[in-house]
DNA sequence: TGGTTGACAAACC
DNA sequence: CGGTTTGCCAACC
């Protein structure tokens, strides 16, 4: 144990992505997280922009719910119009704004 | 080896 | 209330 750490999943770029991805995996349908939040849950508050980082590659690591990955202000990726359609089908309401949909995340946020 | 970049966020003005 | 600046951290060139 000095130095259990093994090789294994823990040592690629994968690592921090696993973890991250983890937590995305389990946000549950109909409900959004943002960014900074998976991040904290994740254990790393500071990290928001890793998350956007691991997200932009998620489909290279597996199969991921993405689309209910949102920014603080509740805004949608940018140039993902399809991210829009799936949240709608999951009972996430959606408000048009100039910059795009928006998700109400006092309403539709998810708590752990 | 070092500087730039990003699916972010909080602070600032 | 909204645009701008700074901070963060890993990947990329």
């Amino acid at each position: 144990m000095t130095s259990s750490k093994h090789i294994s999943s823990a040592d690629s770029t994968g690592s921090v992505a696993h973890q991250i991805l983890q937590i995305v995996a389990q946000v549950p349908s109909g409900r959004v997280a943002t960014y900074g939040q998976i991040a904290e849950l994740a254990g790393r508050p500071r990290s928001a922009r890793l998350v956007g980082r691991v997200l932009a590659h998620a489909q290279e690591y597996g199969d991921y719910p993405c689309h209910r990955i949102v920014n603080h202000a509740g805004r949608l990726v940018p140039g993902w119009e399809e991210q829009a359609e799936l949240l709608i089908s999951e009972g996430v309401t959606l408000t048009d704004y100039a910059d795009g949909p928006h998700v109400d995340l006092r309403r539709f946020q998810w708590e752990h």
